[in-house]
Parts: structure tokens; sequence; C-alpha cells
RNA sequence: GCCGAUGUGGCGAAAUGGCAGACGCAACGGACUUAAAAUCCGUUGGGCUUUAACGGCCCGUGCCGGUUCGAGUCCGGCCAUCGGCACCA
């Protein structure tokens, strides 16, 4: 590539502008109580989700968040907050391990590599962050608290009755280990054995794995969990009041599944052959969760999960062959398999009849792997007249459709899912009855009958909170005689042991169980060898930014209430990131959150007040970035090409901030162009070739219509930074920049609007203006950063001779331009004067007239 | 299947129910230049029309309908694309 000339020289201006916002402390925001800190001046906490460190380094999606959080950041400061915008890494996780294992190398000092890489990178692209606050989530510093949060949720439980996590010590029941947040279960977990690690529910994605697209299968292990279905409604309800995309609310809605509705009890009847006899071995009923307890009179058979123990109890002999061999068929299959929409049910009867409780009908209990174990209690009535999976199913093994709500003129069969147009039939207690209505009615019967209870059941399962990985903050935690106990609090940060070889050991069993000595606690103790998952440290990072350093609490209590509390609503002000956490890291952070809040920690009950999430930037094909279609933008070459100030810009000029779109190396050039016309505004070439200020930079007034396209950039860019539509905020600067062109002379008072407004956007070229100008002209004094942001004068708007449209039937015919005091009579009657109005109404009738002063006259004629 | 988002020129896009296409890209024309680049100025949704000239007329925001003097915008019903969830009882 040919070298060619720089349009203005950004590769000089930006690198000393960057320079020196760092040895000025442009950025720091001080605490309370710090020295500069100014009591009057309000708080803005403006966030970005902080990256993980790849090796890989930036790529140009991260810019596009940071960049709309630095242009609010920048810009509260000029309009005089107090403004929180703090970076850190998220630095603990799988890539950091796999690269480990691959290379040799300590995952920390990869680690520190990239972190370093990352950071250069950020500091070329003129972030305005406050770098004394950079939080590293690998640091002992750092992970101390992490561990003692852990500890926190460990010593409490939820108390039902207040609804809030409260400390453990609260809870007189007898085994207090069954009601911590934080406890040890035996379950079935995703494994993944090329990971080595088993992984959240969240981490799996079509039975692969998140990270990697390895094969996750069902495996009972025996892991930590964090009992997250205790906040389960206050996560849904609490929802509402966030001003958050509506598809995010959804999605967490979504996934937290709430479902209301009954629990049923069915009793066993005996086996098959042993009519109406009383079974004499265990299971004396079988108990259902369903969301249609209305529909009780039509169930016709009942159907238990393959791995439900009740099996065992309630087979018949004759059965127990074909019940195990079918189990074992289905034990076989994967995750994937078995939630196969396409295939056919399957099922095997077990031999044993149920009691049907509202009729007390005999009916047959098979099992199928259509029912899952995770859901509900692992057994449902089956309704064939209300259900189209349970339908199936009794087509396909003969059993019985009994219509309890029927719409008119329709079959059972074909009255699925025009269930609500209907009202009850064949229910003895329900007949007549809406749908609401019956459902209300039998919910009363079976509880005072003592045959169930109204219920309420989640998607949402409890946290799998432990991995067997080796980079990960150990669990501060102690085994004695098979039960745990918390380490003490002075004993953390609990650091890992400094293992020389930290691969999974392919067992389950965690890479830290190698470490002998690390292990052994005590005599009689040895130590937790599990890890936690990489949601732990991001699940807290935004409260120590409010107070990184300090080395007594998570978070000072003072710092806390200034920037998360104080205000309302509080919290996060605005917090930008991908959608890709829609559900993890955002509800886990809202958990950790709210029992941090309950046990009196925090002064808000949520974290993150505003959120928005930045659509992908695509490549220039239009497909997603990936080596694969070598679409892959460097942001480093663009900077190299046509500067910092010009990527941000075009990033943010691109279009809508939360939209998808594709990158386009022209439009960046567009954006270049348009910031070289800014310099060009304010410096000329000398005969020498070197930049100087511009003769037509003059102390001059603006004229009139200057002045109106200025106040009126004002105002469209205020109004822009606040919503967040940075693109037309650009626009606006650029038709602002195309006026001031043409004119020739350029008011000093008009330039350094110009530069306020586009600082935000581009502050090193704006700083280097500011500052030029400053050498010649009075009145700006110091970095731009240290002045006003402008307002406009909605006076200067007004105009005094306007436009007005004029259309017959809803059509343009002519525009007109009248003074701004006319009147509706005098425009109707210019109206109705104007030659293209008379020509297009004809010989029709008039019929009315719309007058919308200053906008429209609409002559309606037939 | 359910939930959510999106659909406007050649392209990225803009438009409190009131002039559709601001701004930018691309393209074309012009100025400057020995020439090119850069820069500056202009034209640019489609169609029809001999308009001498200021032009004139029709169509146009995924599709069908509705509300309204007036709909890209509001309402109802479809279609397409993308994203999420999915045998959750």
């Amino acid at each position: 590539m040919n070298e060619r000339r720089k349009p203005y020289p950004f590769d000089r201006i930006e690198p000393k502008w960057q320079a020196i916002w760092d040895e000025t402390r442009s950025f720091h925001a001080p605490n309370p109580g710090e020295e500069n800190f100014g009591p009057a001046k309000p708080k803005f906490y403006v966030l970005d989700m902080f990256p993980y460190p790849s090796g890989a380094g930036l790529h140009v999606g991260h810019p596009e968040g940071y960049t709309a959080t630095d242009i609010v950041a920048r810009y509260k400061r000029l309009l005089g907050f107090n403004v929180l915008h703090p970076m850190g890494w998220d630095a603990f996780g799988l890539p950091a391990e796999q690269y480990a294992i691959k290379t040799g190398q300590h995952p920390a000092v990869t680690t520190r590599e990239n972190i370093a890489k990352f950071k250069a990178q950020l500091k070329r692209i003129g972030f305005s962050y406050d770098w004394e606050r950079e939080v590293n989530t690998t640091d002992p510093a750092y992970y101390k608290w992490t561990q003692w949060i852990f500890l926190q949720i460990y010593n409490s439980w939820f108390n039902p009755e207040t609804k809030k996590a409260e400390p453990i010590s609260s809870y007189h029941g007898a085994d207090p280990d069954a009601v911590r947040l934080a406890y040890v279960a035996e379950v079935p977990v995703n494994w993944c054995q090329e990971l080595g690690t088993v992984l959240a529910n969240e981490e799996v994605i079509d039975g692969k794995s998140e990270v990697g697209g390895f094969s996750v299968v069902r495996r009972p292990m025996r892991q930590w969990m964090l009992r997250i279905t205790a906040l389960a409604d206050r996560l849904l309800d609490e929802l509402d009041g966030l001003n958050w995309p509506d598809s995010i609310k959804a999605l967490q809605r979504n996934w937290i599944g709430r479902s209301e509705g009954a629990e049923i009890r069915f009793p066993v009847a005996g086996s098959a052959g042993l009519d109406d006899r009383t079974p004499e071995r265990g299971a004396p009923a079988i108990t259902v969760f369903t969301t249609r307890p209305d529909t009780l009179y039509g169930a016709t058979y009942m159907v238990l999960a393959p791995e439900n123990p009740l099996v065992d109890q309630i087979t018949a002999d004759d059965y127990l062959e074909s019940i195990s061999q079918y189990r074992s068929a289905i034990a076989a299959k994967s995750d994937l398999e078995r939630t196969d929409l396409a295939k056919e049910k399957t099922g095997a009867f077990t031999g044993a009849f149920a009691i049907n409780p509202a009729n007390n009908e005999r009916i047959p209990i098979w099992i199928a792997d259509y029912v899952l174990m995770g859901y509900g209690t692992g057994a449902i009535m089956g309704v064939p007249a209300h259900d189209e999976r349970d339908l199936e199913f009794a087509r396909k093994f003969g059993l019985g459709v009994i219509p309890v709500v029927q719409a008119p003129g329709k079959t059972p069969e074909e009255s699925i899912g025009y269930t609500d147009v209907g009202t009850a039939i064949n229910s003895p207690l329900l007949n007549g009855l809406s749908r609401a209505d019956a459902t209300a009615k039998i919910s009363d019967w079976l509880e005072q009958h003592d045959h169930g209870r109204r219920d309420v059941r989640y998607k949402l399962r409890d946290w799998l909170f432990s991995r067997q990985r080796y980079w990960g903050e150990p669990f501060p935690v102690i085994w004695r005689e098979g039960k745990h106990e918390a380490l003490p609090e002075s004993e953390l940060p609990l650091e890992p042991p400094a293992l020389e070889d930290f691969k999974p050991t392919g067992t389950g069993e965690p890479p830290l169980a190698k470490a002998k000595d690390w292990i052994r606690y005590s005599e009689s103790a040895s130590r937790e060898t599990n890890t936690m998952p990489q949601w732990a440290g991001s699940c807290w990072y935004y409260l120590r930014f409010c107070d990184p350093q300090n080395s007594k609490r998570f978070v000072g209590e003072e710092p806390e209430r200034y920037w998360m509390g104080g205000g309302k609503p509080g919290g996060v002000d605005l917090y930008i990131g991908g959608v890709e956490h829609a559900v993890l890291h955002l509800l886990y952070a809202r958990f950790w959150h709210k029992v941090l809040f309950d046990l009196g920690y925090l002064s808000t009950p949520e974290p993150f007040q505003r959120l928005v999430n930045q659509g992908m930037i695509l490549g220039e094909d239009g497909r997603k970035m990936s080596k694969r279609w070598g679409n892959v933008i460097d942001p480093l070459d663009v900077i190299e090409i046509y500067g910092a100030d010009a990527f941000r810009c075009y990033e943010m000029f691109m279009g809508p901030l939360e939209q998808m779109k594709p990158w386009s190396m022209k439009g960046v050039e567009g954006v270049s162009r348009f910031l070289a016309r800014v310099w060009r505004l304010i410096m000329e070439e000398n005969q020498a070739g070197e930049w100087i200020l511009s003769s037509e930079v003059q102390e001059a007034a603006s004229d009139k219509s200057q002045v109106k396209v200025l106040h009126a950039t004002i105002k469209k860019v205020t109004g822009d930074i606040e919503t967040l539509s940075f693109n037309t905020a650009i626009s606006q600067m650029m038709i602002l920049v195309n006026a001031l062109t043409n004119a020739p002379a350029k008011p000093v008072s008009a330039l350094r609007v110009l530069l306020l407004l586009l600082n935000p956007f581009a502050p090193h070229l704006t700083s280097e203006l500011w500052q030029t100008l400053a050498e010649k002209f009075a009145g700006g004094d110091g970095e731009i950063t240290r002045h006003r942001w402008p307002e406009h004068d909605e006076r200067l708007l007004v105009e005094d001779e306007i436009e007005i449209v004029l259309q017959v039937n809803g059509k343009l015919r002519d525009k007109i331009t009248v003074g701004l005091d006319a009147t509706e009579a005098a425009l109707e009657a210019a109206a109705l004067a104007n030659q293209k109005v008379r020509n297009a109404v004809g010989g029709q009738t008039i019929r009315k007239i719309v007058v919308v002063p200053k906008k429209l006259v609409n002559v309606v004629a037939n």
C-alpha cells in the first residue's frame, strides 16, 4: 500500500492527548471524602461489561459498546456530573486454562500478558476510564472478597416468611445444612469429558458445551449448588421496574419459567391382576404437578419419568423385565436424542394402577421419556383430551380420551387447543364452569380433601456452582468427618496451590486434588478441591469498582451508598454489553446482589438500572466475522490508517447502537473525511506544508442562519446522547460542519461549541483544536474537558417565516411560505387561492378544510 | 410450537400521525491540476411526459385489510429473515 498523506495529523495528536490525560488524571472520579470530591455534583455510574482478556486482543465488537459508554461518560462529565467509568478484567476461566495446558505456560502468566495487551489497545482508542479503579478477578486482593461473598451466601438461608435471605442463625430447624443458600448435593449434572468439568445448564447449548462445543452428558455427581430458585419470584417480579430491553426481560422471564398450578396426589391402587388390592410394599401415592388441575376428570393414565425412583416400588412382578429394558434403553440415549421432538412417543406399562382422586377411577401407570425427572415431580397425569403430547401417547398405547372441557361442535380430540371457549363437561364438581372458575374450585376441593394443594413451579434450576478446574477461585470450605465448614474469614484469600500439572484428571476429580499438602488443612480436616465458575468474579465486580482498594470490606459503605444508592432509582445508571449475557451473568449477578442486599450490605435491591445491548458488527460481506470467512476487522489496523477518533465515530455512525450491522471501510473513510473537514475549518497549511491556525477563524459574530443551525445542533446532539442515538447526533454535526465550511469567516464562538459537542465522540481531535484556538483567542483556557457542555436557546430556533404544506385529499400539491403569525383563516384562504390546489380540486365540492397551524392545510373534496 | 426483534433507494440509514429517503457511502457531472490523488461545487427512489423555461403527472416504506382529513408511523390478519426457548406437564 502506498503511503498516503494523512488528512490530519491524528498520529501525532492522539498519543499526545492520551499521555496528557494519564498524567493529569483527567478521568479520575474521586470518592466521597477524597481530595477534589465535589459533594454538590450528582453522580453517574456508566459501566461496560468487562472483557475476558483473550490472547486474540480486541475485536471490533468490543469498542462498539465501549465507545457508547465513553461518549456518555465524557458528556456527563462536561455536564458537571461526577462520573464513575471503570474497566477491569474477567480473567478466570476456561480459555486461559486450555491455552495453558496446550503451551505449558501458567495461566497466571498468559493472563498477565493478555491484560497488558488489552489495556494498551483500549488506551489507544482513547477511552476515558478511571484506570486507578482497575480490577482483576484473578488478583487475590479481589477474589478474597469473591470468597467472602460466597461465605455470606453459605451462611444464609431463605426465609419464606420474610421472603428474604437471612443469616443462618435465624433458622431454627434441625438441619441448617438443608436450607443454606450454598449447599452440596448429589445431582445429575452436565459433565463434559473434554473440558474435564461439570457445567451449569446455562453453559450447555444443544447438548454441547458453550465453550468449545464438546459433548455433554448427564451424570450424577456431588456438587456445590447455589439456591437461586429460592429467589425466583423476586428475580421475576423485580424485573418490572428495570429500564431494560423488553427482549432481555422476556428472556429472563422465560428462563425462570414460572408456572402456577397444583400438586395432586394419586394413591397407587395395586398391581395388575390383583384387583383393588392395596399394595403392601411402599409407594402409597404418586404426586404430580399440573398447570391444569381443572382437567383432572380427564386423566386416563399416569406417566412417571424413567429415572423416577418410585418406579422400583410400584412395578408389578410380571412387568419388571420390560420396564428394566425400557429404562436401560433410555439411559443409553443422549440428552439430544431424548429431546428430539420429531421422534415418536415411547413408553412401558408398569403393571400398576393409580386412583384418580376426583372420580375414583383406576388408571394405569406408565413410564415414558417424554416425562422429565428434572421438572415438576417427575410424574404427570395423562389428560389426552387437553394436551397434545398426552393425546399422542394415548393414541399410540390406547389409553382413552375423556373430554373435560369441550369446544362447541368439536370432538374431544378436536377440542385440544380450543378449550378456553368451552365450559366444563364430564366433571361433576365443575360442570358449566369457566376454566378460571373450575381451576379455583378444583384447587379448593383438592386442598379441603387433602388430595393436593396449589403450587408454583419454575424451569429455573438451582445454580451448579462448582467446577473441576484449576484456574478459578478455590472454595473457602473445609471438610471434617464428611461435613463441610466455612473457612474463617481471617484465612482469606485462600489461594490455589502452585501446581505444575493443572490438567483435568479426567475422572471428575478436580486438579486441586493433586496438591496433597495444600489439601491437608489439619489432622481432621481437608480442603474442598472444587473451584468456582467464571461467573463468580463477574457477579459483583461493579460493586468493587466503587471502592477497589478497600482491604477491610468488599466495598466501603459510603462509596457503595454514593455510587450505587443515593439517587433514585439507584444502581449502575447505564450498563452496556452484549446480549449473550441475557440469562447468565445478568441473572447470577442479580441473585448475588439481592442476597447481599437482604443481608444489609447494599443500598439498592437491583444492580443495573438501565441496560442496553449493542448489536453485533458483521463483516463487510454481511456474515458474522470469523477467520473462516476471512472477514475479520482488527480495530488496531483501522486506527493505524484512520486514527482512533475516526474509528470511534464510525462505530457510532454505522447505525443504531442496538442493531446488527455490517462493517464498511468506505464508511470509515467517510467519517474520516468529516473529521478532516472539522480540522480544516480551523487549520490550514502554510507554504512549508505545516498546519497553522486558519486565517478564516475570526472573533466574529455568527450570522443568523449559523446561529440557528448551531443551536439546532446543540439541541439535537444533547437529546441524541441521552437516548444513545449517536448516529443521528453525528449526522447533525455533519450538517453544522457543512454550513460552517461554506461560510467565508468561521466565528470562534461557534467553533468552540462545535468542539464541545464533538468532544465525547472525537476527544483527541477536539482537544487539540481547542488548545490551538486558546493560543490565539481568549476564553478557552485549560483543557476542553474542564469546560461546560453548551445549552441551546429555544428562541433562536424560531423561524420568522415558515413553509406551509398544501394538500388536497392528503396529497401534497404545493408549498407556500407565510409569516409566523399567519392565522388559520389566512392559511385557509391562501390554500384556496393557490392555483395548484384549485387545479387539484377541479370541479369537486370542498367538504372540509383541515388547518394545522404552522404545518399544513388539507383540503378535502370529492 | 412458544417468546422476542426486524422488514424503507444500488448500500449503511433518517423521519413527535403531517413534504418519505436527513446524514453518509457508491455512482455520475463540474471546478482546481500538465495529469492524477486530495479538496471544493452540483445531480442522484422508480416510471411517464417535446418542459423553450420555472416543469407537469403517476407510483413508491414486505403483503392484505382497518382507523383517520392525512399512516413508514396506530389497530387487525398474513409473509419473510434473524435471535432465544422448546416433550417444562
